[in-house]
This record gives structure tokens, C-alpha cells and sequence, in this order.
RNA sequence: GGAGAAGUACCCAAGUAGGUUGAAGGGGACGGUUUGCUAAACCGUUAGACGUCGCAAGGCGUGCACGAGUUCGAAUCUCGUCUUCUCCGCCA
């Protein structure tokens, strides 16, 4: 949510910033709600304090002896009117907020303008493998060495479900258990939450009401806040866990990081080119979070990020980092930077993490604030996310890239001690 | 799923024939006195939060789980919701 008082104070530079998302905003009418708001709480306010202070008054008079009912036939009226206003400000305040709640986030000052096209690529690590043999793709790869079944996960699921099984659940097994080891290290505390949140959290996580569509939800409760649905990924759930809560100064920054399965609907995102692992309806992640005071976020953006790079480093992929430009910045991020694998049979590069800041955003629809020592005021905290990572597109990156010419594959040497071999060589 | 009970500030907890309760009292926390230091004792402070007006000092409004309602006036009465606990049922 952004800051009303901002856009009041600067409506033209709060628009400028969020026509760098290509999202074009006029706030003349909202603010003049705004102000026939305030106008109108001014007013009922010294209604009330009227009222407040007949009604002291009332017992007082009473007693001695004196004849309220003209009094009473006053205030009457005043409680009328002070019913009536307060409608009419309820009324506002429900169009300014279905104003705001869908905003996205304001984009980092130096953060590109403009969508995907403008993304920027900030570094490369390491090389695409050259290979002296015809490669396979992880379609057939995962197949020929049979760590995934595609038919039977449909079977099972339906269309965009599919299942590990062997070395390849092992595989996927290890590479949660190397994240966690890494994270461990790092000081971060591991949190299991539950699969199935309320609509509120996907309110503070800033994907509701306008992302609904994109999750699985589960029978409609007429009472909205008491939905529920199956998250999309852990951050919806991470983002939550300090919901309505003051923070003291001592306990920022706050760090976790949560292993879940990931549940998303994908309508209309299936494309020929995006057979496999790459985008399905459900897929595993392990997410890290943190809470940090505002002047701490923006190093810990890049602290997240470098810990991202190295568990891909840990494997020993070519990968690369692109800095997104603010159109493809997820709406309630101001600043993310995407690590991205090599999947040599698409010859592209394809998301395995995403590394974002969410400066207040988050914070203030979930009410998340802390209060510096010694101080009376409370400042929203920032929030920021970065998978640690997906493995739904780690699993086809190592088995393209390190794919071997009789048609095995290297098991990258971190995830040895849990998949027990050091390579995985087909059963014919 | 069924039946009961409960939800008051950081914690415990009083408070129902609606009206000086702008929520008693305790604990804890913080400050002070005493002390070589600590403890104890004693004295004092402690509703936070949000909104709004104001240059400011400060004023006003809201707040007793949440949301509606009755009333001039609600912690207190009515209805709905949520959560927790106990018991029963079902079940991995």
C-alpha cells in the first residue's frame, strides 16, 4: 500500500514514478475524496465531543432535579447526524482504499523504466557448457534416467503435475537439504509454516485483491477475510508472521527462511516452449525473508542475492543476474533482481531466483512497524524475499548442463553426501 | 462436527439493575531514595496504538477479541463473527 500522505504532498512525483511500470494513475479525484473526508471528520469529530460532553453532564443535571428531555431531544438529533456523517465517511474511505489497494509499488529511483525488454543484465557467472556431442534436453534426459514421470504425475494431478521418483526425488531431496544447511550457516531461521494461509495474508503479501485468480483458493467463505487458499510460495506466509506486530529496534533485522511446496494456478502461461519442469502448477522452494529497518534494506537486498548466487555457484551452473526494470517487478516490489540458469535446449535463461525489496509496502498493508530505542514513534519496517531456492528449474539445468556424452549425469558434489553417487548413469 | 466456558492494557486481574472508570488492584518494566556493591525495603512513573486539527505547545476523536445494533450515553444490553480452553464424536 502506499503512503497516502505522500501522494498528498506529491501526487506528480508518486505518477512519474509509477509511469516508469507503465501504470498511469490520476489522483485528482482520490485526494478530493481525501479532502471531503478530512472535512467531514473534523466536523463529526466535534459532534462526538459534544456528545461526549452532554452525556457527562446528563447524570449531573439530572440529579440535581433538573429537567433534561429538551436536552436529550438535542442530542437526538446530534446522533442522527453523527450517524449520518459517519456513513458518508465510511463511503469515502471505501473508494479512496479500492483506490489505493490495487496500486503497485513504487520503483527504486534507480531502477529502470519500462517492462522485460529493459531488463538489465548485471553479471554472468561461469559459461554455457560447450558440448563435443549432441545434447539432449531435460525432457528426455530426466526421462532416459528416470528421475521424473511425467505421465504418471498427470495421472495423478492432472495437466501440469508431475512426480520424482529415485534419484531424482534424491536429487531434489538433496538440493532442499543443501539450502538448508547454507541458510543454517548463515544464521537464518528455518520456519515451516502452514500450506493453506487466510486471505489476509495474501492481502499483506500484496497479491490480494488483485492476483485472486492465481491461487488455488478453497471453498468461498462469505466473510473475505476468512478465505483460504493454498500458497504460491512461502513469502505470502513469511510476510505474515509479524502481521499487526511492534518490533523493537533490537529485534531488526529479522531473518527466516521457510521451505514449502508452491502452489499456483499458471492460467494461460502454458507455452510449447515450457514443457518439463519449468512451469507447473506446483513446485518446490525454499524462501528466504527478511525484516530490517529502513536504512538496512537495501544491503540486505544484496546480501540475499549474493546468498542466491552462491548455492547456484555451489553447483556448479552458469548462471546469470538481471536486475529487472520496474515493469517487471512484481507489484509490491520496489527493486528485484532475478538469478537466472542457463537451460541450454531452450538457449535461454530461466528464473530460479528472486531477490526483491520491498521497502514499506508490504509492511503497511500488514501493519508491520517497528520502534527505534528510546522513541515514542513507530516506522513502518521494510520487508524483502528471495528464493533460496526454486528447484522445479534447478533440476533441468543440472541435468542439461551436466550431462555427460554416454548419456549420464554428474551429480554436482554438494548434493553427493545426500543422493549417495557421483553420477547417474541410465538402468538399460 | 456437537455441547459448555472464556477473551479487559507487557502479564495477571477487578469491573453487569448502562452514566465522575478520561478502566481499580497487583506483577513486571523503568526512574529515584538508602547502600562500598547487590538484594531487600520504600517513593514515583507506566495505554499503547491509530486518526485528525495545529508552525508548535497541545487539543479533539476512536479503542475493554472483531463487526454491527439499541441508547443522549455501552467494557457493561442485543445480534453476528473469530480465537482459546474443557468435554463428546470422528479420524491420520
Amino acid at each position: 500500500m502506499l503512503d497516502i500522505n505522500y501522494i498528498r504532498e506529491k501526487p506528480d512525483e508518486v505518477r512519474d514514478a509509477l509511469l516508469k511500470r507503465m501504470v498511469d494513475v490520476d489522483f485528482t479525484e482520490m485526494l478530493s475524496w481525501d479532502k471531503k473526508r478530512r472535512e467531514l471528520l473534523v466536523e463529526t469529530e466535534n459532534l462526538k465531543a459534544k456528545r461526549n460532553k452532554v452525556s457527562a453532564d446528563i447524570p449531573r443535571l439530572k440529579k440535581s432535579g433538573q429537567d433534561v428531555n429538551p436536552l436529550l431531544e438535542e442530542m437526538k438529533q446530534i446522533a442522527d447526524l453523527i450517524k449520518d456523517q459517519d456513513t458518508q465517511i465510511a463511503e469515502y474511505e471505501k473508494k479512496i482504499y479500492d483506490f489505493l489497494v490495487v496500486l503497485p509499488n513504487i520503483p527504486a529511483k534507480d531502477v529502470k523504466a519500462g517492462g522485460k525488454e529493459n531488463n538489465e543484465v548485471v553479471r554472468v557467472w561461469g559459461e554455457k557448457p560447450g558440448f563435443s556431442f549432441e545434447p539432449k534436453n531435460h525432457v528426455d534426459l530426466v526421462r532416459d534416467l528416470d528421475l521424473i514421470d511425467y505421465e504418471r504425475g498427470v495421472k495423478m494431478g492432472g495437466n501440469g503435475f508431475w512426480l520424482y521418483k529415485g534419484k531424482g526425488a534424491l536429487i531434489e531431496w538433496a538440493l532442499l537439504n543443501y539450502f538448508i544447511e547454507e541458510h543454517l550457516k548463515d544464521g537464518y531461521e528455518f520456519i515451516l509454516p502452514p500450506h493453506i494461509l487466510t486471505w489476509q495474508c495474501g492481502y499483506t503479501a500484496g497479491q490480494f485483491p488483485k492476483f485472486e485468480d492465481d491461487v488455488f483458493s478453497l471453498e468461498k467463505e462469505e466473510d473475505a477475510a476468512n478465505r483460504q487458499f493454498i500458497l504460491p510460495t512461502a513469502e505470502t506466509a513469511l510476510c505474515n508472521y509479524y502481521r499487526d506486530e511492534i518490533l523493537r529496534e533490537d529485534e531488526l533485522p529479522r531473518k527466516f527462511f521457510a521451505y514449502t511446496p508452491c502452489y499456483r494456478k499458471e492460467a494461460g502461461s502454458y507455452r510449447a516452449n515450457e514443457r518439463g519442469m519449468i512451469r507447473g502448477h506446483q513446485f518446490n522452494k525454499v524462501e528466504m525473508f527478511q525484516y530490517t529497518k529502513p536504512e538496512d534494506s537495501e544491503d540486505a537486498l544484496s546480501e540475499l542475492v549474493e546468498k542466491a548466487e552462491r548455492l547456484v555457484q555451489g553447483l556448479g551452473l552458469h548462471y546469470r543476474v538481471s536486475k529487472l526494470a520496474a515493469g517487471d517487478c512484481s507489484a509490491s516490489m520496489g527493486k528485484t533482481y532475478d538469478i537466472e540458469i542457463w537451460i541450454p535446449s531452450m538457449n535461454e535463461y530461466k528464473e530460479v531466483s528472486s531477490a526483491s525489496n520491498g521497502y514499506d509496502f508490504q509492511a503497511r498493508r500488514g501493519n508491520i512497524r517497528f520502534k527505534r530505542e528510546g522513541s515514542r514513534k513507530t516506522e513502518f519496517v521494510h520487508t524483502l524475499n528471495a528464493s533460496g531456492l526454486a528447484t522445479s528449474r534447478l533440476l533441468p539445468a543440472i541435468v542439461e548442463q551436466l550431462q555427460q556424452e554416454d548419456g549420464s549425469v554428474l551429480v554436482p558434489e554438494v548434493l553427493q553426501k545426500w543422493v549417495g553417487v557421483e553420477k547417474i548413469k541410465a538402468n538399460k
